[in-house]
DNA sequence: ATTCAAAGTGTAGAATATACACTATAAAAA
DNA sequence: TTTTTATAGTGTATATTCTACACTTTGAAT
C-alpha cells in the first residue's frame, strides 16, 4: 500500500570525464513519455531511505550506495493531480561500462538512460529544478563529504580524481596544485600498484582513508 | 482541512550574547506537556512555506522572516500514531526585549519560551535531532548566507556581529582578525552613526549591503 | 630506436590567516 | 573637573595557503 509521498533520486555517475545522471522515460501519466528522475511512492510501512534504496536497486542493480537527502518539494501545483510531496535524494555510484547498459526494469517506465548532467532533455514535474539544486549542493559538499570518492572505483589515479572534481565544479583545475593539495590533506593512501591496460605510462593508484577524511573535515567551517 | 504532513520550525534569535531557540510546551497528546519545536500540519490548500510563515506569525507576531528548509524526517516510528512526515525549517529573527515576552497563542500549546540553543530541555519526537542538525547547518551556511545579519537589527556594531558569529560557531574569535576580515569582504556599509544608550564609548554602526554580500559569495566553493 | 600520450614534479610571488596588547573614547562616578 | 570604568578601535610580523606556470619521465606501441 502506497503512502502519499514520493522520493525522487538524482543518481549520478562519472564516465568518460563527465558527470552523468540516470533518467527514466516515463510510461505513465502525467508526463507520459517524458524524461524524469527515477522516483516512486514510498510504501506505507517502508522507511523513506529504503524506498530510495529500492529505486536505486531497480534502476542500477546496486545495493549499498552512498546517498544523501537533498530537499523536499511540496508545491501545490507541482503535480497535476494535486499536491504530491516529494523528498529528493542524490546517490553516487561507480559507473563503468557494464553499468552503462541499462534495461527497463519497472512497468512504470519505458527505459532508463545516462545523460551528461549539464545536457539533459526537458524533464517532467520540477525535476530540472531538483537536478540543478543537486549540482549546486554537490559543489559545496564536495569540500567536506567524500563525494568525489564515491564516484570513483576503490582504487583510482590522481588524474581520475581531478577529473571528478572538475566535473562537479564545472571548471578546470591546475594539475600540480590539485595534486599538492590532495596529497597534503593526508587522507590518500598511496598504493604499490599502478593502472593496467593503458597504452602509455601507467599512473599510480590511490585509495581513500575514509577515517582520516572524516576526521580532517569534521571541523571545517568558516573562521 | 489538514494534509498528512507537518512542518516544524527552528526559530532562532540572538539575545544577551547567546543564540536562543523558541520552544513550545505542548498541550496535546502525544508528548503532552513536553517542549517541542513549534510546528503543525500543513493545510491541504496551503503552500508549505506559507504554513511555516503562519507558525512563525502565531509564535512571534512577525511576518517577512528569513527562513530556509533544513531536512525532512519520515521515520516510521517518529510519531506514535504512525508515520507523520515533517519538513523542518529554520527561521531567523531579530530578537529584542519586546519579543522575549511570549504569549500562548494557539490552543495546541500551553506556552512558548526562549531557550539557549545549547541548553534545551528534553524535546518531543525527534526534535532534538532536528535542532542539532540545524546548528550544524548554520555553521556551514554562515559562510555563504546572510545568517548572522538576519539575527541582528538592521544597524549593528562589529562587536554585536562578532558575538553572533561566536554564538553560531560556538567558539571565540580574535577581535582584530574578525574585524579585518569582515571589513575586507567589502559588504559592510559603515554608517555615520554610533550606538546610543551605552554607558561607555559608543561603537560605530554598520549595515549589510546584501547585494554585495550575495555577489561576494555566490561563487564561493572549494578550489 | 622512435614516437606517443599521459604521468609526475618545484618554485617564486601573492594572498590570506593567525597570534598578539595597547591606546582612544565617552559616560559615570567621585 | 578629575578619575574611573567599560568597551571601541587599531597594526605588525610570521606562518600558511593559494596561484601561476613548463618541462622531464615513463612505458607501451610502432
Amino acid at each position: 500500500m502506497y503512502s502519499n509521498f514520493t522520493v525522487d533520486c538524482v543518481i549520478l555517475g562519472f564516465h568518460e570525464g563527465e558527470l552523468k545522471v540516470l533518467l527514466a522515460e516515463r510510461n505513465e501519466y502525467p508526463f507520459k513519455d517524458w524524461w524524469a528522475l527515477p522516483g516512486f511512492f514510498v510504501d506505507n510501512d517502508e522507511e523513506m531511505e529504503d524506498a530510495v534504496k529500492r529505486i536505486l536497486y531497480e534502476n542500477t542493480g546496486l545495493k549499498d550506495v552512498f546517498m544523501d537527502q537533498l530537499h523536499s518539494f511540496a508545491g501545490l501545483k507541482r503535480h497535476p493531480k494535486g499536491r504530491i510531496l516529494t523528498v529528493a535524494y542524490y546517490a553516487l555510484i561507480q559507473l563503468d561500462n557494464t553499468k552503462l547498459k541499462t534495461k527497463p526494469v519497472t512497468n512504470y517506465m519505458k527505459q532508463a538512460k545516462w545523460f551528461p548532467v549539464r545536457n539533459v532533455p526537458e524533464l517532467a514535474f520540477d525535476h530540472k529544478q531538483i537536478l540543478d539544486l543537486c549540482l549546486e549542493r554537490l559543489q559545496r559538499r564536495l569540500a567536506y563529504k567524500p563525494i568525489a570518492f564515491e564516484l570513483l572505483p576503490e582504487k583510482f589515479t590522481l588524474t581520475q580524481l581531478q577529473l571528478v572534481y572538475e566535473g562537479i565544479l564545472n571548471k578546470t583545475l591546475d594539475k600540480r596544485n590539485f595534486r599538492k593539495k590532495m596529497q597534503n590533506y593526508g587522507f590518500l593512501k598511496e598504493l604499490d600498484e599502478v593502472q593496467t591496460g593503458v597504452a602509455y605510462r601507467a599512473a599510480r593508484l590511490y585509495k581513500l582513508d575514509k577515517r582520516k577524511f572524516l576526521k580532517h573535515f569534521q571541523n571545517t567551517v568558516a573562521f
